[in-house]
DNA sequence: AGCGAGAGTTAGCGATGGCTAATTACAGGA
DNA sequence: TCCTGTAATTAGCCATCGCTAACTCTCGCT
């Protein structure tokens, strides 16, 4: 009921990002992002329309609604504590950022913020 | 080449737990393991044992082979490792125990060989 | 006006990994 | 011996999520 997936979760986080780097999205932005062929995006973007994730408008700029909005920001902020995690670990740069994309999946909201509060007192 | 998936990783290090428990395993100690159908499991150990993971005798009791201890062995580390971490943090134990089920399957055993050597650092 | 390139869409495929339903194999009791 | 229950197997379904191939749409340039 709650759960759209871990390739809806990895879009919305990337619709975020280059959101904040270009200010306007389109598919094919995410094409090039995930380095995805057009055809899966248009689908995933069918999708996550449906799931009123974004909107879409006439000339083809995704904006993410309130709840897509909601779920790209937590998303986003476990991948960062993940790959920061395996940074501080001596993990490649690269395997880290492969590593976090999973990772960031994996984990509830409430399991994350206990995990979050915990690196500091270690 | 050389991922055999997440459920056959699951598998294996089911397989590992339940012969330190019960010493003989058999497939029907699998499916109520996981909570899974008896035909789920069967086709399970047949690929397993066709990718040389384990070996099925004549009572159908199943045996990790070499390959297949390695890997059960890493995951069982990798998964009590995560879910130690998760404990640690107040995860309710339930939810940690799914949560390292699923992060295990995440990480190589570099990267993993590096998170463990940190912990201690931190 | 007409052509071509870039971008979006659709249909259908294949791998992964669960499920149900139906079949088979076998051991132990009446 | 036969019969019942437990276990294993097979076939076929469905969801997720990527792919290729083929089509369409639109914009911009000549």
């Amino acid at each position: 009921m709650n759960n759209y997936g871990k390739a809806t979760e990895d879009y919305l986080e990337a619709i975020l990002i280059l959101q904040n780097k270009n200010s306007l999205v389109k598919a094919i932005d995410l094409a090039n992002y995930f380095e995805y062929k057009r055809s899966t995006i248009s689908v995933a973007v069918k999708n996550m329309k449906a799931a009123k994730l974004i909107t879409v408008d006439e000339s083809h700029y995704i904006i993410l609604t309130q709840k897509g909005l909601n779920i790209a920001k937590k998303t986003y902020e476990k991948h960062m504590f993940f790959k920061n995690m395996l940074l501080e670990a001596g993990v490649h740069p690269d395997i880290a950022e492969d590593t976090a994309c999973r990772m960031e999946h994996d984990i509830s909201d409430t399991s994350f913020n206990l995990l979050k509060k915990m690196k500091y007192h270690f």
